[in-house]
Parts: structure tokens; sequence; C-alpha cells
DNA sequence: ATATCAACCCTTTTT
DNA sequence: GGGTTGATAT
């Protein structure tokens, strides 16, 4: 299986792998090989002297981390690829968090609080506080904290900071900073992090414990590190801490793709590596092996409008292609219209199937239009983002009483759960409940073990449904350590009563939840499964909750059931490509978003945005704009984007229209350049960040469908006893079909090594894997 | 303690 | 346009 893969890579890309010896930077333009460079990079590590749980690789998404350790899987084996510790900052940190957890007053199985937990604690603190909620945004205040804690800023730090307390002032929102102090001790409290916790946490750990640093550096002897462009200065900075010793150090990113600043991130990281590392060699991956000339043209002509870039010439050796074709129309829905037929067009005159096709929008709320059109004319699609599965009430509810199994402690489980399905525990006691909770700084669960001793003297009726609640959860709570993830998790979703509420009447909306509490039962199911065939015995509904708790929507099985063409944002696309790629919506306030107001940073971030967005494109690109669309339910007009007009008209076929060719042109003045003023860490506008809120009744259900329940048991339906052989091929439940290439052990520890045509190299425990054996 | 209805904001992007 | 919140009534 091994390869001579050197050879296979370019000059540069060469030097780039080959190199080792201090920190690098591999800037790669897009579409130039950057996953390529990196599989290669780890695959020539692992044959010169690391081991690989030497080799730290932290990747955006957990996506790109599987893919790229399948890749590397296919040069090493499965085996050793396995044992890289490859994933996401959040994913491989929360490991080390849980290890270390005591140290920072945490147990070994704190709750991941999400965004939305996040916003209900500040919420509810802001109440207590007696604050105004519309001058106290729960959005706002969670903007605040997050970007405190994405700069390294605790509690205590910012109540000294001068300029952070000062913009709270400006913005009217001074108690900010006890907000912020009182948010830190309730998770603490509920033994629970939230997402840039896991950073911020991890940071001190390595801060205040030179032992614990220590040892990650020795065990890390080489860390790279993906998406280099979208970091934040926390991750920064324990990359650092992590590297300061060896600086065997090698981050690769593109700083023209540079798209999430609003979530913490810092160009600057990419920008000033070499002040950081000033030893760091630098690589460029200028060859650009996706698009056609003109498209890389374009996309060059573009981003040479930003001023604060790494120069550098993305070139295509590729055939010249079509220019970018802009359309423009009268109405939203004409724009859904004139995509569909050109998609149409292309699917029947060059047969162009539907998975070529992505149509990407600068926010999700354009999705709408676009999957009316499709439906209408019966073509095939997928919507990627919205309200993703685990967002759901039904299945929050389900998750809300895994954690409280696993973390009695866990405050937002706690309030969402106490009441429902209804015991007649209302507000006014659960207000109670917190009180007492906050002023003894114990927890809820605490104070629900012995109201009385907090000073609760409730009437009989209301001590009785907290006993039986009490009651209800200790069993949950006995169990959460011992039995695995999917049989405790069937026993709680049916003791609770939650399965009984859902069943009640089968109204559509009650059958689409009892799908989606089935889908989440079926998922526990095949977790336990998976972990059992692969000999590993972490299948507590804890080991569930951590492996969940970070996954989002793109990560979810990708099961292309089919050509589809893809709907999805543009910032959801970064780092895919497309045959055929639509830009839609391409107006002033739009695209760039009305958000960027005079700020010449973020406009330059939104012309990443489109740089991201063309770049996606092998073949085919097309802009289209609107002249007048609904938002907020109310007709609005705009005009096209000035980003048509920072795009040379050499690569553009615009259209025939001499009055709106004039009005591209009268926004060409707009464009100012940056100049170089750099903004500082709390004067940034902050986002309302309010999770949005997608119709979930019209997203079609991409969900696979449901295995019927005769899965009870997880053990109970394995192959045991088959005998299997070399060279023999096998479909197997989820994996499909594959060729055994090795066989050991025997009887019940027998473990075979399978490649299968579409997940690659497995190794599996037989005692446990479900599969049949096929002729070849 | 729940059900219903009217304001109300809102739409940037997500690990 | 639509979903969430807050005030009412039962």
């Amino acid at each position: 299986m091994k390869t001579n893969y050197i050879d296979e890579l370019n000059e540069e890309q060469r030097a780039a792998v080959l190199y080792n010896e201090g920190p690098s930077l591999v800037i790669a333009g897009a579409g130039s090989g950057k996953t390529r460079v990196l599989t290669y990079k780890i695959a020539y590590l692992l044959d010169n002297g690391y081991q690989p749980w030497n080799i730290l690789a932290l990747t955006f998404t957990n996506k790109a981390a599987r893919e790229m350790k399948e890749r590397i899987a296919r040069q090493v084996g499965e085996e050793r690829a396995r044992r890289l510790w490859m994933g996401t900052f959040h994913s491989l940190f929360l490991r080390i968090l849980h290890a270390e957890a005591s140290l920072l007053g945490f147990t070994s199985h704190f709750t991941i609080y999400d965004t939305s937990d996040s916003k209900n604690l500040i919420r509810s603190i802001i109440k207590e506080m007696k604050l105004d909620e519309k001058v106290y945004r729960p959005g706002t205040v969670q903007a605040r904290i997050s970007n405190a804690k994405n700069h390294l800023v605790s509690p205590a730090a910012y109540a000294t900071h001068r300029e952070a307390y000062e913009c709270d002032c400006a913005m009217g929102v001074p108690a900010v900073r006890d907000i912020y102090s009182r948010y830190w001790n309730r998770c603490r409290q509920a033994d629970a992090m939230d997402f840039d916790d896991l950073l911020f946490y991890t940071f001190l750990l390595f801060r205040d414990h030179s032992d614990v640093l220590a040892r990650y550096q020795a065990q890390f002897r080489y860390i790279l590190v993906d998406e280099y462009q979208d970091t934040n200065f926390a991750q920064h900075s324990i990359v650092l801490q992590l590297a300061k010793e060896h600086r065997h150090v090698c981050v690769v990113g593109d700083d023209a793709q540079s798209i999430y600043s609003f979530r913490g991130a810092d160009i600057d990281n990419i920008l000033y590596f070499n002040k950081i590392y000033p030893e760091a060699r630098l690589f460029k991956l200028e060859r650009n092996y996706r698009s056609t000339q003109t498209i890389v043209c374009a996309a060059n002509s573009l981003i040479e409008k930003n001023a604060r870039q790494i120069r550098k010439e993305v070139f295509s050796e590729k055939e010249c292609g079509e220019p970018i074709g802009v359309f423009q129309a009268y109405s939203d829905v004409e724009e859904g219209d004139i995509v569909v037929k050109k998609i149409r067009e292309l699917h029947r005159d060059e047969s162009c199937p539907y998975s070529d096709f992505a149509i990407l929008y600068r926010t999700n709320a354009q999705s709408r239009i676009f999957e009316e059109a499709l439906r209408k004319q019966g073509m095939p699609y997928r919507i990627y983002g919205g309200l993703s599965f685990y967002q759901r009430k039904e299945v929050k509810d389900a998750i809300a009483y895994f954690r409280m199994a696993v973390n009695p402690h866990d405050e937002e489980a706690f309030k969402r759960i106490i009441n429902y399905p209804a015991r007649g525990i209302g507000d006014t006691t659960v207000g109670k409940l917190i009180v007492a909770a906050t002023e003894h700084h114990v927890s809820l669960w605490t104070v629900l073990g012995n109201p009385l001793a907090y000073g609760l003297n409730f009437n009989k009726g209301t001590v009785g449904k907290l006993q039986a609640f009490r009651e209800l959860m200790t069993g949950f709570i006995a169990d959460a350590f011992t039995r695995n993830a999917y049989e405790l998790g069937v026993d709680i979703i049916r003791l609770s009563g939650m399965m009984n509420e859902i069943g009640q009447d089968s109204s559509p909306e009650n059958l689409s939840r009892k799908e989606n509490v089935e889908e989440l039962v079926n998922g526990m199911n095949d977790f336990c499964q998976q972990r059992l065939e692969e000999g590993n015995n972490s299948w507590l509904l804890a080991d569930f909750l951590s492996e969940v708790s970070l996954l989002t929507d793109q990560d979810s099985e990708n099961d292309a059931d089919g050509e589809k063409i893809t709907l999805m944002t543009v910032h959801s696309a970064k780092g895919l490509e497309f045959m055929n790629v639509f830009v839609v919506g391409m107006e002033e306030n739009l695209f760039p978003s009305g958000m960027v107001g005079d700020s010449p940073r973020a406009l330059e971030e939104e012309r990443r945005l489109f740089y991201v967005a063309i770049t996606r494109a092998k073949k085919h690109c097309y802009l289209t704009y609107a002249k007048s669309r609904y938002r907020y339910g109310k007709m609005e007009f705009g005009c096209p984007s000035r980003f048509l007009n920072d795009i040379d008209s050499r690569y553009l076929a615009l259209p025939r229209d001499a009055a709106l060719r004039r009005k591209i042109d009268e926004h060409a003045g707009q464009v100012r350049l940056d100049t170089n003023r750099k903004t500082s860490l709390f004067s940034s506008s902050s986002q309302g960040n309010n999770r949005r809120s997608a119709d979930v009744s019209s997203v079609p259900h991409r969900l696979k469908p449901l295995a019927s329940s005769g899965k009870t048991s997880v053990s109970a339906t394995s192959s045991a006893g088959i005998r299997l052989q070399k060279g023999q091929f096998i479909e197997h439940e989820r994996f499909g079909r594959g060729e055994i290439l090795n066989v050991e052990g025997d009887g019940d520890n027998s473990k075979a090594t399978i490649r299968f045509e579409n997940v690659g190299v497995k190794q599996l425990l037989l005692r446990f894997a479900r599969f049949k054996i096929v002729e070849k």
C-alpha cells in the first residue's frame, strides 16, 4: 500500500514536507494541495522516527480530521493512524482536560455547555442581578465573555482591565464584568465548561502546572496546525506553550481565507507568525490544481484589493475556462428560478451529475428560496446548516437527562428537565432552589438533596414532587458509570416519562419528535456497537456525551445517498470543492453583510469570504444578485455588490443591461483599503451571537431512515462463530463491502483487518462485528 | 401551572 | 416572515 509518495509532490510541496528541523509556515493558496502536504508530512514523520502519539495535529473540524486520518491510514496503516493525536482543538484538549480535570477543580466527567446553555445561564444571572434584559442582551453579554476568554482574560483580569471596562461603559453595559465573574463561578459550581473554557482551561493548566506542561511537551514532539488563519489568541498561545522548547511546529493556512474573526480568530496569527518564530521557514504553495485559469485569475484580482495579506501568485495550468457568469434577477424568487434553470441546463447538456453543483449564500435565511425553486422542479438537493439535530427540543431534552445522570450538578440540564415532562414543579420552586444554591455556593442538585438544610421550607406537596424527581435521577446516576450508553439511554427515555409525553398523540410534530428521539437512540446504539467492535470499552454515557457535544452538523455522516445539489453558506463551504458553483445574493448589505459598517477590517474579511466562495469552483462559477428581495417580511430594494466590481471585468460575463452596469460602477469608489490600524481586543463591535433558528419543518429530513427496532441489545446480534479467511469479502452492516486483509487471534478475541471500499482499512473484533460473507 | 395571543426582535457567519 | 417572549385568562 505504501507508495513513494514523495514523488507525487511538486517542488514546493516536497520542500514543505521534508523540512522538519524548526518552525515552518506553509501558505497554501486555494486548491494547492494543502491536505496532501499535511498528510504526506505526517506520513513522512512517521517513517522517520516519530511515533503516532508524538504528533499533535490540530484541525478546524472533526470531519477534516477524520478524512485526513483516513488518508494517512492508507499510507501507514489503520493501527498507527488511529494513535495519532489528530482532531479539533476543542476535542483534543477536552481529552487532556478530562485526564487532568482534578488539577483545575473539575471532575473528570464535567459537562460541556453549548452556546445556548451559556446564554441561558447568562440570562438567569442577568435576571438574578435585576438588570434590564433589554440593555443586557444575553447574546451580547455572551459574546463579550467569549471574547474575553478567547483572549485569555479571566474574570479577575477583566475586572481590572481598564480598556474592557471603558468599552463596556461606552456600550452601556458596565456590569458585564460582574456577570462574567458570576458566570464563571456558576459554571464551576455546575462542574461545567463552555466551549471557550476548553481552550482557556487548557491554557491555565499548562501555565500553572509546569510538570503537566512538561509531560505534554515531551509527548507532542511535533505539532501541526491546519487552517491556522482561523485560530484565535488562546489557540495560538497553547500551541506556543507546547512548542516552546522543541519548536517543531508547522502551521498551514491561507491568510486569504481567514473568515472567522467573529469567533475570535485573529488573522494576525498567520500574518505575524514570523514575529513569534523568527527562525521560521516560509513555504508558499501557489499552484492551484482545482480551478480553471479564469477562476483563479478572477479570484486573484479580487483578493488584490485587500491590503492585509501575504502576497502570493496563485496560478493554474488547467484549461482557460469560461468567464464567470453574472446574472441579475428582479426578485429573490426569480434569482432562484435562474439558478435552477441554469443547473438543469448544465445537467442536461453537459451531463453534470447533481452532486457537482453547489449554491452558496451569505446567510442561511437565503436557502429557503432555492429550496422552494428546486422542490418545484423536483430536483434533488441537500441543505447543510440550519438547526442541527442536537439542537432540536426533544433531543436536547433527552440529552439533558443524560447529562444530569453523568453530572448531577449540571445546572442547565437540571433546569431543563426538572419539570419536563410536567411534574408540577414550577418556576417559583425552581427560583427558590436557584437562590438558595447561589447563596450557599452549591449546585441545585445539592440543594435538592436537603432543601431544609438550605433554608427552604416547601409545603408537603412540593417536597414530595422534588423527592420523586430526586429518586428518579438517583437511579440513573447510579447506573451512569456501569451500564452502556445505549441501554441506559433507552431506560432513561422511558422511565423519565419522555416517551409517554411524545407518544401521546400522533400529530405530525409528535411523530417527527419521536423519530428524532429514536434516531438519537439508534445513534447511541451505533456508538456502543462501534466501540465494542474496535475493542474500545469507552461506551459509557459520559463517553457518548463528550463525543456528541463537540459534533456539528457538518460532521454528521455524509451518507452520499445519491446525487444532490448542495446548498450551504459560504462559511461551511470552506475546504470543499464543486465542479459548478453559484454564489447568490451578490448585493450590498447582504454580501458584503450590512454589519461591516465602515470597518475596513470587516470589509476585508467579507472580501476574503467571497474569495473562498469563488475558489470552490473547479469549472463553472456564476454570480447572481436580485434587485429586490424579501427581508424581515418586507420587500427591500438592493443594488449589486461592490465585490462584483473588485473582479477584473476581463473574467466576467456581465449582464447586458447598461443601466445595471452603471449601477455596479457607482460603487467602485466605495472601496477603501485598510489603513493598517490595528483594532483593539475589546473595541470590536459585539456580535449578538444569537443562535439562528431555521424553520425545522421545511428542512427535509436529512437523517438516515430509522432502523426499525430490531436492534435491542448492543451485543445481541454479532456475527460470532463465523470463520474468516484472508481474501474473503464481507458485507458489514455499517461499513459496507470490504476485503479481509488479515485475521489474528482466535475464538472470542480474533480480530480482522478489513479494507472497506468506502471507509478504508479498519480493524474489528469479530466477536462484535456484524457482517456477512459475500461473493467477490 | 398551563394555554393562548399579541408584541417583538430579528438575520451574519459556528468550533 | 417567523419564532420567541411576555402578558393575560383559565
